[in-house]
RNA sequence: GGCGCGGUAGCCAAGUGGUAAGGCGGAGGUCUGCAAAACCUCUAUGCAUCGGUUCGAAUCCGAUCCGCGCCUCCA
């Protein structure tokens, strides 16, 4: 079986064939780092890191690119608010996203290049697209994309743009524009930008949003690449216009594969500050829940089903993923220093091939978690009815390791206990051997109060943070 | 108006022609000094509504109702 997934292209599901067989080349389009990023956009860098380590466990090579958009009138606007330079202001957040990716245990893409630092690359691009006459200088020296010069636009949004209506945003600047649907890849410096500003060979000003990722991709993947992805949200504009900038520029094909992500709702409401429904990962971790919760949820609805994100599904996650804990413990135990079978038991190898081909049916995260919990029922089971051996039981934890390569949700957080933890659990064992069940009573509520509860299992009694 | 997504058990969510995965919750049971935790078992004659096609439909077709997204810089 091939791995299978949704080109938005084509609207329908293809086999992946990368044009270097076995080498995946993709850009994901990155944070705009003028703020904390919010759960929604959580969700879709986790989409890609699904996708991403679903690759390598298919085989694949994959090269990975994700932008980090430092430059836009969000963040030239919060900058000067603040008084910062633009790099000293977008410093912050861009420390701040990568230390929440490492919170969501998001595995970390080859390159992330920032848009101000490709500065030349963009007016290069720019440049070749005015040669070619495709783009032109309007009245305040801007720089706009012709799309009347491009005839495949709109064939990624499947728009006509004959029939595009014309809304009220557009009006207003149309008058420097030939076509109200062109959009810029040059703005004129204007006093709001102040120092925030670059020489080009047709004036000064700064890079639109569009051309960052249409330059970079080219720079690290080449003109033509395998996969993009992104947001929804960014198939029209964004990634329209990157296909037209690109391949107008190139005369190549720009992207084989398109995949988008559905956007999260909070309680079936689009996230707002207003609706007080607008969480960042901070958020949520200040509320005490952890980073591989929050991964799991966000994880665990299929990328092109809007994710209703819900505190209840929260605490539903974390109990998944506590039985999920419980069954490695257990394994763990079983299985001691024993080095593992050369073979999964029956019902761990059909797990292997249901969670394969699961995912390789477009990343179809249900079906393939379906099959872990299968496993975990059937490992239980055989366990209680002492089928299962300490060799078998350190193989399945290796495939348990092998799930997680693709899930990064399994491997525990860790919990030592602490020295005094330990101690109160000796003493009570050693009143409960005497029969002293108040004073075992007491202790147990003792460790109860430091944030331990007590497992009393066949093997003896556990600590486990409540 | 255009393009698109969706309505499956208390909640979340797979399944897209062969007779309803999985998770949470709930109910029973096992274990236990008692608990807790854990584990096991059970938990939708029905898939928004109404018609139609078919030996057979949650799945295909038509109509209707409801929710949501995008349509110029929002993942």
């Amino acid at each position: 079986m091939a791995l299978r997934i949704h080109n938005t292209l084509t609207r329908s599901v293809e086999e992946l064939q990368p044009a270097e067989p076995g080498h995946v080349r993709m850009y994901t389009c990155g944070p705009t780092v003028y703020n904390f990023a919010h759960i929604g956009n959580f969700r879709a860098y986790l989409f890609e890191d699904l996708l991403r380590r679903y690759l390598k466990f298919r085989g694949f090579r994959v090269t990975q690119v994700m932008n980090l958009t430092d430059v836009d009138d969000k963040t030239i606007r919060s900058s000067r608010e603040q008084g910062l330079p633009l790099k000293e202001f977008t410093r912050k957040y861009i420390e701040a996203f990568f230390s929440d990716l490492a919170v969501l245990r998001v595995e970390r893409a080859e390159h992330y290049p920032a848009a101000t630092d490709h500065v030349p690359e963009m007016i290069a691009l720019i440049q070749t697209l005015l040669d070619k006459g495709i783009a032109y200088q309007s009245e305040d020296r801007s720089i706009y994309f012709s799309i009347a010069r491009f005839p495949g636009y709109g064939k990624l949004a499947h728009l006509d743009m004959s029939g595009l209506r014309s809304g009220a945003r557009v009006a207003q600047d149309e008058y420097e524009k030939e076509s109200a649907a062109d959009f810029a890849l040059w703005k004129a410096w204007d006093e709001k930008d102040g120092d925030v500003v670059w020489d080009a060979p047709w004036g000064r000003g700064r890079p639109g949003w569009h051309i960052e990722c249409s330059a970079m991709s080219s720079k690290y993947l080449g003109v033509s690449f395998d996969l993009h992805t992104g947001g929804v949200d960014n198939i029209f504009p964004h990634h329209e216009d990157e296909i037209a900038q690109s391949e107008a520029a190139s005369g190549q094909p720009f992207v084989k594969y398109w995949m988008h992500c559905a956007h999260l709702v909070v309680d079936g409401k689009k996230m707002s500050k207003s609706l007080g429904n607008f969480f960042t990962l901070r958020d949520l971790l200040a509320k005490g829940y952890t980073g591989r919760e929050i991964r799991y949820e966000l994880i665990a609805t299929h990328y092109r089903q809007s994710l209703n994100f819900t505190f209840e599904a929260l605490e539903a996650a974390r109990a998944a993923l506590s039985r999920l804990d419980e069954f490695g413990d257990r394994l763990r135990t079983l299985a001691g220093s024993v080095a593992p079978a050369a073979e999964w038991p029956a019902w761990a190898q059909q797990a292997l091939s249901a969670f394969t081909a699961a995912l390789d049916d477009d990343l179809n995260i249900s079906a393939a978690l379906a099959a872990l919990f299968d496993m975990i029922t059937a490992g239980n089971r055989a366990m209680n009815e002492r089928t299962l051996d300490a060799a078998g039981a350190a193989a399945v934890l290796g495939l348990l390791e092998r799930f997680d390569s693709v899930l990064g949700f399994i491997k525990p957080e860790a919990q030592a206990a602490d020295a005094a933890a330990l101690a109160l659990l000796e003493q009570r064992q050693a009143a409960r051997q005497a029969k002293n069940w108040p004073e075992s009573d007491r202790l147990r509520d003792e460790l109860k109060r430091r944030g331990w509860v007590i497992q009393d299992t066949p093997q003896g009694p556990k600590l486990k943070k409540a």
